[in-house]
DNA sequence: AATTCGGGGCA
DNA sequence: TGCCCAGAATT
């Protein structure tokens, strides 16, 4: 029993050793290979905050001109806290995800009204601004004021699925959290805001999706995957089932009282059966639906109008066509082409007759949802 | 849990 | 073309 403890306290000490050892290799060479960026020159939480921001989901490169421009037009949080939202708009146009741009201005008036115009130290209040979510405020916090937390991005998830090799997809909620507990485990609580940064630009420059550089990197001793020969397949590929693309032609008919024909689809043959791409049901989520038929581009109104008038003996007069939609679910691509179609009588059964006007409240679809809107803006037009 | 939001680099 | 990226909000 005595050997057992002594045995455990051992490893411990190994295993803690072992950590300080890597901690002490990565941040070594971050130090000494840092890349010279704008947003690395001081700790300014506000320089900080707009780079992170700017960073999500964007490359180093495509920031910079970026960072630089905003900078200068707003030199301060106050000042992008006075300044108009077109403004800050236009300092953001051509870099995507405009969102980013309105939550920053909201969250810097924020700032300003609620924490003095200084970014906030706590990890609650950080998470309570507009655009901040867990990578963000943990970025800003450990880099700017050098709280004690570690950060999990696609660079981190990465680099921590290669040296644990850690099957599975990285994105899945359940891996995620292990790989949060693996990054908390592993930072360096003595340079919190360099140790995150580390991890990243090693995952950034040398431990890269495709063709890592293993024999450059400083840390490979210890790198499972490495050792395994998987660096490779990890981490795995998340998991998409190739797309099905697929066209249906949908008609909103139209009676004198502004009523509509919704229809539901008979559900598969057998329960568990495989699901096809163009099973009409699974498309609408078994709910109610305008009627629809899958077609080949190369069709015509006709083919739909016999449809309607075999399925459900309706005819419609004066139709039109509305402006094609795109609607995904899961592993299907569908562009519906919506068709509006007046018509003397809504069929008795097979279908329901509802106003079309409420058809976007109803329990369907947003697929169906979609068609309604776009059905009632083209009538909004004509009045 | 899945989708949306953008633009660019790279195989 | 398809995939990936210093993610967050919404439904």
């Amino acid at each position: 029993m005595r050997h057992v403890v002594e045995w455990r306290v051992m490893a411990e000490r190994r295993g803690g050793e072992k950590l300080a050892e890597f901690q002490k290799r990565l941040l070594d060479w971050f130090r000494a290979n840092r890349r010279d960026l704008p947003w690395r020159r001081t700790r300014n939480p506000y320089r900080v905050w707009i780079s992170e921001i700017m960073l999500q989901q964007t490359r180093t490169a495509a920031v910079l001109p970026y960072f630089r421009r905003f900078f200068r037009a707003f030199p301060s949080l106050k000042a992008l806290a006075r300044a108009r939202g077109d403004a800050v708009l236009r300092a953001w146009a051509g870099l995507g995800y405009y969102s980013r741009a309105r939550n920053l201005h909201r969250a810097a008036r924020i700032i300003v009204r609620e924490h003095g115009g200084r970014f906030p130290e706590t990890l609650d209040d950080a998470l309570a601004l507009p655009g901040v979510g867990d990578y963000t405020a943990r970025a800003v916090l450990s880099i700017a004021y050098g709280a004690p937390l570690a950060v999990l991005d696609g660079n981190v998830a990465r680099v921590i699925a290669r040296r644990e090799a850690i099957e599975g997809d990285p994105r899945a909620p359940g891996c995620w959290k292990k790989l949060q507990d693996i990054a908390d485990r592993w930072l360096a609580t003595d340079a919190p805001g360099d140790w995150n940064q580390a991890v990243m630009e090693l995952g950034a420059t040398i431990c890269t999706p495709r063709r890592p550089r293993c024999g450059a990197c400083p840390v490979r001793d210890g790198c499972r995957a490495l050792r395994l020969g998987l660096v490779d397949r990890l981490p795995e590929r998340r998991v998409k089932p190739t797309t099905v693309r697929l066209r249906i032609a949908a008609a909103v008919l139209l009676d004198e009282r502004g009523r509509t024909l919704l229809v539901r689809s008979s559900g598969p043959a057998k329960e568990n059966a495989p699901e096809r791409p163009d099973d009409l049901g699974s498309i609408f989520s078994r709910m109610w639906h305008f009627p629809a038929l899958v077609v080949a581009s190369g069709y015509s109104r006709s083919d739909l109008e016999r449809h309607l008038r075999a399925e459900y003996g309706v005819d419609g007069a004066r139709w039109q066509a509305l402006g094609k939609l795109r609607h995904t679910v899961t592993f299907r691509e569908i562009t519906i082409e919506p068709w509006l179609a007046l018509t003397d009588s809504l069929p008795r059964d097979g279908g329901r007759a509802v106003a079309l006007d409420h058809v976007p409240r109803m329990a369907v679809s947003s697929a169906s949802r979609k068609i309604a809107i776009a059905a009632l803006a083209e009538l909004g037009r004509d009045e």
